[in-house]
DNA sequence: ACCGCGATAGCCT
DNA sequence: GGCTATCGCGGTA
């Protein structure tokens, strides 16, 4: 499990940090882990895309602001919620949100949970399209509004752990979704794994 | 593969 | 009352 000093740096750092680590949840009796494989950070004093701009404070976005190391996660679009781990320090309102995972294991049961179908009726495709978006992946891990504020560096029911020890490149890019955030549209604050298969979008 | 669109409810002003 | 850090579908190619 990695220690709360891990999150606490800037959400850019941390958020190419977390490409290759494990999200392991504990749920149904099952252990479920998937390697984190593309992110995006948000920074609420100088990005008009977070939620906090310009550092204001609501109930909502409260986590934001603590010390990193938590969970935040919001309700999004009347049906969907998105995971984000804070980092830094409290008072600075900045996060990561994690836009996809590429499975490890419990294949079988993530695609029920996601499509109600079994291994045997999946193709290729489903497989991929498993956690391949930020609220993908939070009905796929069970993750909702119950798990806000959660810490990620203490209980077994949610927490990431350092990943297999392998090299690849990161991409950075621009985020998905903030086409209304002015100059903010174009910082490139989306990060993933050069060529992996479970990305959201190139 | 890519594009457009509707669903849906909590949050904020 | 007007948004929204999305998804899945159906149409066109």
């Amino acid at each position: 499990m990695l220690e709360k000093d891990f999150y606490k740096k800037d959400a850019r750092e941390l958020a190419k940090e977390l490409l290759g680590k494990v999200l392991v949840r504990k749920v149904d009796g099952k252990v479920l882990r998937g390697k984190i494989v593309e992110t995006e950070s948000y920074i609420g004093a100088i990005d008009k895309a977070c939620h906090a701009y310009p550092n204001k404070v609501t109930e909502r976005i409260k986590p934001l602001y603590e010390d990193g190391g938590i969970a935040y996660v919001y309700f999004i679009y009347g049906k969907y919620f998105c995971f984000n781990v804070i980092s830094g320090s409290k008072g600075t309102a900045e996060g990561v949100l994690i836009r996809a995972i590429e499975p490890l294991n419990e294949i079988d049961y993530l695609l029920s949970k996601r499509f109600n179908i079994g291994i045997e009726k999946a193709k290729e495709k489903d497989i991929r399209a498993i956690a391949n978006g930020p609220s993908k992946l939070c009905i796929a891990y069970n993750i909702s509004k119950s798990e806000n504020y959660h810490k990620l560096y203490e209980g077994e029911e949610l927490y990431i752990e350092e990943g297999e020890r392998e090299s690849f490149n990161i991409v950075e890019t621009t985020r998905i979704g903030i086409d209304y955030a002015e100059e903010a549209r174009d910082f490139p604050w989306r990060y993933y794994i050069e060529g992996n298969k479970y990305i959201s979008k190139k």
